[in-house]
RNA sequence: GCCGCUGUAGCUCAGCUGGUAGAGCGGCGCUUUCGUAAAGCGUAGGUCAGCGGUUCAAAUCCGCUCAGCGGCUCCA
């Protein structure tokens, strides 16, 4: 199979990578170095010594040199107490630790390990008997395999990028640098795929965001996106879209205030849990107030406020509240992850009967908002399930909730994966990821199961049998946040969104002056369209460009910032009573008085 | 928060091993009224992210801080 060739390459090169950082820094003490999408990583453990971007050109000379030597990768066992002594010899702590982690449960998958033993010392009897290593030119490694047979055998390559990456994921270990590289069987092949990337980087929604004029960033509001008026047009839509569909869906809208007493958190539990990430103002001495992170508190408070009865579920009580969340500055990154945004959120109070059907009306309005866009298909969802130990509630309770989860998912025609044991500590989750232009991953909706939180404000209800019960509540969002979402479907679209959506719609381009009152006329006329699908009165966006520019510039300028339909006006097409219209499809003349019915149609 | 990189005019960027800042676009003014991706001329913009240090001299070297990007961790 040739992917198990390129993947038998790009494992070569990762140990390419490491024999080379030895030759040059001797004392290095080696992580992992497993295969990724398009490459390999190595993380390597220099002590105080750091790699930078520099030593690149160094380090891929030595790999040359290294591949240029044809050394055979060479296989080969070792009793597993014999490789833990080898691991001390060499000075290879990490691989020690591997080792014994093998030893004892013939696993170095940190997940599949039980926590408190993680690289520790085993005595007794051995999961493993013997362990596999590699060994090209003096470089010897424990490894799965396979490799090539020759280091001449791994194509192409290039060391891309050096980040810090603690050991075994945990940020209280060492954090060891990792060395990232690409790696094609063909030099034309790592041309495209760098190619690409580049092409990729060019629908940045931050780059998009600034050309477009949507949204721009201030370093004295880190994380808190300014919205343009085109880039807020957008955002209204997104909520005008929402609140449309979920009015006669049996949603409740509502509104909370912003700041709170740090008694409300209190009694969520978050106080204990978020204080340190929550924007805090200490009004008296003692007293804290605190910018909402996340809309449930207030939510349930709508519960409370009046005795509710078994008729009245499912309840569902939905906002769109600014939320407030002092991420840690490396977590920023645009309007994927801000420190300000909106959720488009919603609680619904149901009873444990309920929880399937609920489950599968929202996994219906997923499927419905992101069809408008035309990317469910592109969408990922995963069931988050109970985690290992940190969890509250009644296993029984769980499971079955898991059950009806992916009960839910199985018939929603959706795909979707399984993360065991990463549900939150009070249910099981399911969330709806979409790709950036960089391929990366962002959670984007979300619907979460609650047992916990409607016990923790006492919120009750009374069954037909007069009996008082708890309600279990589903947090839910479809797109998660406007700004993340806007994010990732401007990557998507790469800017040129649908028509209804587009921020600018239609520009009117003129000619020279004597066509103003025509133009006029037009205004007139498009003033007076409103869209109806998907979104209700949705007024047409337009703009008109009379400045005195050749009409090659004013096409230009229209073009760059995706404006999906130019009206070009000039004395002929006045004289017609019709306008010059130019779209991605070409171009076409539209008779005035059809041409409501031509931009409606679109 | 951690690791690496980056920060020069509104934007995109140039500025070699230190000698005290430049271009294009954009803005403004004038001219031009033009038919499908940049009209012409002129002009104004910068404590080179900020603070401190080394030096006769710092955009350039060093330190700290801030912000952004790529990862790691986190993501109620």
């Amino acid at each position: 199979m040739e992917n198990e060739q390129l993947h038998a390459m790009r494992h070569s090169l990762a140990h390419i990578t490491a024999a080379a950082v030895k030759r040059l820094w001797p004392e290095a003490k080696f992580g992992v170095g497993p295969v990724i999408s398009d490459g390999f990583y190595y993380d390597i453990d220099l002590g105080e010594t750091k790699i930078s971007e520099q030593e690149f050109g160094k380090i891929e000379k030595t790999m040359r040199r290294i591949i240029s030597e044809g050394q055979d990768f060479e296989r080969f066992t070792m009793p597993i107490d014999q490789a833990i002594e080898w691991a001390k010899e060499n000075h290879q702590p990490y691989k020690e630790e591997l080792l014994n982690d093998l030893k004892r449960s013939g696993t170095t998958v940190a997940k599949d390990l039980n926590k408190d033993e993680l690289g520790t010392i085993t005595t007794g009897d051995a999961a493993v008997d013997e362990v596999s290593f590699y060994k090209n030119g003096d470089f010897v490694d424990l490894c799965r395999g396979p490799h090539v047979t020759n280091t001449k055998e791994v194509g192409t390559f290039k060391l891309q990028r050096i980040a810090g990456a603690y050991w075994r994921g945990k940020d209280d270990n060492a954090q060891m640098q990792r060395l990232y590289g690409v790696a094609f069987t063909t030099q034309e092949e790592l041309d495209k795929y760098l190619e690409n990337l580049e092409l990729a980087r060019q629908n940045d929604h931050k780059k998009l965001g600034r050309e477009m004029e949507l949204f721009f960033f201030d370093e004295t509001a880190p994380g808190m996106a300014y919205w343009m008026p085109k880039g807020l047009a957008m955002k209204n839509l997104l909520t005008q879209y929402w609140r449309q569909y979920h009015k006669v869906r049996g949603y409740h809208e509502i509104a909370s205030p912003m700041l709170n007493k740090q008694a409300l958190f209190e009694t969520s539990g978050h106080w204990a849990h978020y204080k340190d990430d929550m924007f805090l103002s200490e009004r008296e001495e003692g007293e804290w107030w605190a910018l909402k992170p996340m809309n449930c508190p207030n939510a349930m408070k709508f519960w409370g406020v009046k005795q509710r009865s078994y008729k009245d579920l499912p309840l569902r009580f939905s906002d769109t509240d600014v939320l407030h969340r002092n991420e840690v500055t490396g977590a920023l990154n645009g309007l994927l992850r801000t420190r300000t945004f909106v959720q488009d959120d919603s609680h619904n109070f149901v009873n444990e009967d309920q929880i399937k059907e609920e489950a599968g009306n929202i996994i219906k309005i997923v499927r419905d908002f992101y069809g408008v866009f035309g990317i469910d298909q592109n969408v990922k969802l995963y069931l988050s399930t109970r985690p290992e130990d940190d969890f509250l509630g009644d296993v029984a309770t769980w499971d079955k909730a898991e059950r009806e989860l992916k009960e839910v998912l199985e018939s929603s025609g959706f795909e979707f994966g399984i993360k065991e044991g990463d549900g939150a500590f009070y249910g099981p989750k399911i969330d709806i990821h979409l790709n950036d232009a960089l391929g990366r991953e962002w959670q984007c909706g979300t619907i979460q199961l609650d047992f916990q939180l409607p016990r923790k404000f006492e919120l009750t209800y009374t069954d037909k049998d007069g009996v008082e019960q708890t309600p279990v509540v589903i947090h839910r969002a479809i797109y998660g946040s406007l700004e993340r979402f806007i994010a990732v479907i401007t990557e998507h679209f790469g800017g040129r969104y649908p028509f209804w959506f587009a921020p600018e719609q239609v520009r009117i381009l003129t000619i020279n002056d004597t066509v103003l009152d025509y133009v006029a006329e037009i205004e007139d006329i498009l003033t007076s369209i409103v869209l109806s699908h998907p979104v209700k009165y949705n007024e047409l966006r337009y703009t008109a460009a009379i400045r005195s520019e050749s009409l090659g510039k004013k096409i230009r300028e229209a073009t760059l910032q995706k404006v999906p339909v130019q009206l070009v006006v000039g004395n002929q097409d006045k004289e017609a009573r019709e306008v010059s219209v130019r779209t991605q499809s070409g171009e076409e003349k539209v008779a005035l008085d059809q041409l409501v019915s031509y931009l409606q149609d679109l």
